[in-house]
DNA sequence: ACCTTTCTCTACCATTTGGTAGAGAATTGT
DNA sequence: ACAATTCTCTACCAAATGGTAGAGAAAGGT
């Protein structure tokens, strides 16, 4: 059973995808990646559509898996919480940079895809906006519109985790060091956006801890 | 002299790769939408890569003379004048939604030809930069990397503007009201990050005003 | 009036696109 | 051992792609 082919189609299609766009990529393309024949790819997916799909509902349950998983490993702090979700993301999204992207490729898709896609993912966001909202009101995070927070954090780590050029024009240098530099003030930065005012949302141990270095 | 339909073609075909990506979109449609043949696009620019790069230089200058402008009318407060430049920017980019999807697409240009555009605003990134870090040391910003701080500022405005369906999945609407929220919390969102500790980054006063209406 | 330049067109072309038809290996169950 | 199923291939195809060649209309300068 060659189903490995499969698998290998599925990931070399998403990395393709999330880096180019849907329609840049060609089966040929694909096909020539995985080392393949492209009539192979049409064998497992009957059309470019269906692989498409394949492909966006694989990387849905990949991230709620993950997310889901650092949402109850963390501790009932908000702001621990959610820096635990965007470290979370963060791993897998730099392994492979076409994660976010292909998340971000959505908006390019005739509606009824993507619908496909954002109602699988809404479960796991009706809750988080529920959970900022409970949050806000209890004081333990700046007073916002829940839905817009949620949004403007998401637009924060996907943009940044998918724009490589937008960091090398700052100086930024994509080795080890860079990237736990670059972790880390993406979760400084999004903790003091959403820390009620008057607080202090950047753990400062961790900022000494990270300045001793 | 009809060189109203070479700024047509532009302007057309700016819209198009910013929304679809420059591999997705075709001469012909780009000649459709605009109402000539395909050979009218092929005077003007003479070949496909060409018409690229100068959709992607007037986006430049246009996004440079608007922050510009926006830097020298501001006060000099760094959160106030930081408000003025997203506020600049908002603007235009609703308007069109595909300006700011144009300089997202540059991560997918080879690399001669996204560098070129880079450069030319690589001044107006290095002023920030350099601006940011003397405001850092003021104490009047946020201490941070201040590169990383760009690039974090300019993937949430970029992101949040670029990605309607993020935003319909959280239940925004695009409606003028919307969009005045939208811009008013990523106005308050990015105060909130980049304020220095312990102060309120969020003009108190405006968010009592909007709460009112 | 006439020539030149500017502008847009129709008619092609080679290559690439997503996709079909169907043959021939490998693997499987019995 | 044999038949059925699973898997990958070569050989095509119509449509769309970026681009060429060159004709003809419009407009300007003299």
């Amino acid at each position: 059973m060659a189903r490995q082919t499969r698998q290998a189609i599925l990931e070399v299609a998403g990395n393709l995808f999330g880096h180019r766009g849907f329609d840049a990529v060609s089966l040929d393309q694909i096909a020539a990646e995985v080392g393949v024949a492209k009539q192979t790819v049409l064998y497992w997916f009957s059309t470019k559509d269906e692989l498409v799909q394949e492909v966006l509902a694989e990387t849905a349950v990949e991230l709620t898996v993950v997310v889901e998983a650092a949402i109850r490993s963390a501790s009932d702090d908000p702001l621990d919480r959610m820096e635990a979700v965007i470290k979370a993301v963060f791993r897998p999204a730099v392994r492979r940079p076409s994660l976010l992207g292909l998340v971000r490729e959505i908006s390019r898709l005739p509606t009824e895809s993507s619908e496909r896609l954002t109602d699988s993912l809404r479960p796991l966001i009706e809750r988080s906006m529920n959970w900022m909202k409970t949050e806000m009101e209890a004081g333990r995070l700046r007073r916002a519109d829940p839905g817009l927070i949620v949004a403007l954090a998401y637009a924060t780590v996907t943009g940044i985790a998918t724009e490589p050029e937008a960091l090398r024009v700052v100086g930024w240098n994509a080795d080890i060091a860079g990237l736990r530099r670059l972790r880390d003030e993406l979760v400084d930065f999004l903790r003091a956006a959403l820390a009620p005012h008057g607080e202090v949302g950047v753990d400062q141990r961790a900022v000494l801890r990270r300045r001793r270095e």
